[in-house]
DNA sequence: GCCTACATGTAAATAGTTACATGATTGA
DNA sequence: TCAATCATGTAACTATTTACATGTAGGC
């Protein structure tokens, strides 16, 4: 999950480790309070692995800072991210994966959006039937505040699915929700297409057609 | 925190180990979907600790079951939940851990549940301006699914501090005499309130916080 | 002189999951 | 016979945090 939304953010541009780590607890609202010792260590598989790059650290630092080391996007890389984001199971439905797969659907293909909003929008239909029938069954032998984390929690999954019916049909018309600016097209990719993959002999479905609908 | 919640659920009353992820994963909310691969081995842990004691499996299983183990609490048990209870830091601040507090705040002190409830509002009221402050930074940069995301995080973090507030009056009013036995049976549910929300999402109505004093 | 923000990293520990294995009973 | 619900358990794995370590530079 920390891979996928590191690979997602350095879509946008490159960055450096600290800064990316800012964007990811603070500007994503996803990992909460993301560390150092998982972000590095993550950094350095996905330079093992090609996914990324990195850029030896600045001889001349800015002032007030340390030399630092830029990681961007590889052609492979992006290969990679698309991959992952059509692996879209029943795995991202919930909470924390959720969130992070939303972040990036501004690269993902709408029907893979649709299948994850449909997803998740069953989940939590789910579990708030789970949550009524407990409820139901241990009623009286709840205290206040048991009940008022099951109200508030109740009330937050009906407002969560109320939104994601909202997203759904905005989804469903083509159309992009709250009339903003429709996803930008990917930076430019500096390196050719690369040759051949070995997982490429598995047919993926021809009709995708990576449509953006610009108004 | 499984343990703490399991010793905390065992302040009910005995339960097997089934029944347990049940009520942590249905009932309480708490645990998405715990694991027995963790709450086995956290059951034997709290048996070897001294905190929680083992029957034996049952002789004669219900029709239909395999023979049960029923825990409970020991009185060693019991001490150790109170301090684990009072311990109550930063790290209950957030997301996971304050629900699991919160979910047991009937067997917890007035001074922690205010120092819990207080804790957990300045943490969301510090995300949100973190958020706010990062969401100015890159507002043009940001596709309309970002900010679709960003807004709902940002209402559900708002209306939960709403919650918190009230929670927090009903804490200072004394609703809760402070180191009182829990409320085995306690608060008379005035209505379960059905499915009695509003259907716009209309956000002058605060939602009623069911901290009724039940004196 | 110390604290904060910037910046990168490592080793050990922790908390949990997944996949597996067993086994009884009821109902389609 | 097959699936589902009930019920308990183990071993291997994964992801992530914590605590530590190092270093620069500006402001109080």
């Amino acid at each position: 999950m920390l891979e996928f939304a590191i690979l997602g953010l350095l879509h946008d541009g490159p960055l450096h480790g600290y800064e990316l780590r800012k964007q990811l607890t603070n500007a994503l609202g996803i990992f909460r309070a993301l560390s150092y010792g998982s972000l590095y260590p993550a950094l350095r598989a996905l330079v093992a692995a090609g996914h990324i790059s990195a850029t030896a650290p600045e001889p001349q630092p800015l002032a007030g800072t340390r030399a630092r080391i830029t990681y961007q996007l590889t052609a492979q890389g992006k290969e990679h991210f698309q991959g992952l984001v059509r692996e879209a199971g029943p795995a991202t439905w919930d909470d924390d994966d959720f969130d992070v797969r939303l972040a990036f659907f501004a690269r993902t293909e709408a029907q893979v959006r649709l299948r994850i909003l449909e997803g998740r929008r069953s989940r939590l239909e789910e579990r708030l039937e789970h949550m009524r029938e407990a409820a139901l069954a241990r009623r009286e032998r709840m205290d206040s505040y048991t009940l008022a984390l099951q109200q508030h929690t109740e009330d937050r999954a009906e407002r969560e699915v109320r939104w994601l019916e909202e997203l759904i049909t905005a989804e469903r018309r083509g159309a992009h929700p709250s009339g903003s600016p429709p996803p930008r097209e990917a930076a430019r990719t500096t390196q050719p297409r690369p040759a051949a993959y070995p997982t490429s002999s598995d047919p993926t479905h021809p009709q995708t057609a990576h449509i953006e609908t610009k108004e």
